[in-house]
DNA sequence: CGTAAGTTGCACATCCGTGTGCAGGTTCGG
DNA sequence: CCGAACCTGCACACGGATGTGCAACTTACG
């Protein structure tokens, strides 16, 4: 449970490495459960994790701390990945973004399902307030740059734009589909919002290497 | 319960006036409650209809049948709705089939609420077929007449629409909109996705009467 | 190998929502 | 104005999920 173990190795034996493991595994699992009904008991959760769900209350003190942990640890790992994504085209950088949250899909439902309701809403949508400022600002200088449609007022926009990843990210877990495919797809629905017709899109996405998966 | 009044008038009194205004009310308020918290209980429901919970079992048997009931209600209302329109320029067919969607929000979102999950899934999209039918039949005819994108699946692309219109219903949601601002979105989202460039969108909806409300 | 960490299974209390029964009140409608 | 239809408020049974306590077992690790 704490995760400072060093901070006191005095007189205590060290913590067992697979309990570890069995923490990760009800992450994953978590992950996996609730990306399908964000309404399931602990009781799947650990079953899907091959744990009883006794043992879960040895690592999360209540469900509300679990899914705390998991969307914690999901969100690092989405800003991570994105924050090594540059590109100097607005555009372009917004549907790199968008194949970047393509190649986390589970974090990014996940994240969705609890930013909507339940008790998680403000501070999840705290957490990701870095993306969604990125994504505001390249929306904004494409627009004075002309690179992207100036019709529509930037925040509802880049709003419009994280509805479009959201979109083909349900298509893909309703219909699944390979990777190159869904990479295309999110980049030519976040190309398509931001203004540009089919064939400008595909020309966009030829021309910018990063975007040929 | 019983909608079939007429069927047996016999030595039955009729049923009370009061009685079917306070069932409209329920259903009423079902669905602006479901549709902030698709899991209310059906004591907020009552709440919200200004009946006691208990009163609501006189109407409706159990949840289930009063879920039931309003979603084939606001199927049926949201299905006539779109019934309406014809045009033969597939594009802005379904970019008059997104601002009719639009303007029965409250119906279409809580329907999409329950088309994910829940035991009303199969039934509801049953329901629903004909408009999906009708969306993609549109979609590829567009698309062999060269109105619409054609480097994407056409029923992948159908199904895309589908998102780009919920996608600006929850953005209407989120931050309230007036109805004109609502319906511009609405059709060069649809037109955004369907392969127009932001200046091709605004010369169909400029060129397309009913498109300018 | 011994000990502590971890897991299991069970029992239990608790909470919340659903669905039902019933007594008593209010209101519509003939 | 009478009677039936309707609503209310309360009680209760029930199911499902959460969270806790505890004894017994298994496993990692020094």
């Amino acid at each position: 449970m704490n995760t400072f173990v060093d901070a006191d190795p005095g007189l205590q034996r060290s913590r067992r490495r697979d309990a570890e493991q069995n923490r990760l595994a009800i992450l994953r699992a978590a992950g996996a459960v609730l990306n399908r009904d964000p309404d399931a008991s602990l009781d799947a959760i650990a079953a899907a994790a091959g744990l009883s769900r006794r043992a879960l209350y040895g690592h999360f003190a209540t469900r509300d701390d679990l899914i705390r942990s998991l969307l914690a640890h999901r969100v690092r790992e989405v800003l991570a990945a994105v924050d090594r994504i540059e590109h100097p085209d607005p555009p372009a950088l917004l549907a790199l973004i968008g194949v970047t949250l393509w190649r986390q899909v589970e974090s990014v439902r996940v994240m969705a399902q609890f930013a909507l309701r339940g008790p998680f809403q403000h501070e999840l949508s705290y957490g990701l307030q870095p993306l969604r400022d990125r994504v505001k600002h390249a929306v904004t200088v494409g627009a004075q740059t002309g690179r992207i449609r100036d019709d529509i007022d930037s925040a509802t926009l880049a709003r419009l734009v994280e509805g479009a990843v959201l979109s083909v990210l349900d298509e893909a877990t309703r219909f699944p589909m390979d990777a190159a495919t869904g990479e295309r797809l999110v980049a030519l629905s976040v190309l398509a919002i931001l203004g540009y017709d089919a064939a400008g899109a595909r020309a966009l996405i030829a021309e910018t290497p990063e975007l040929r998966s």
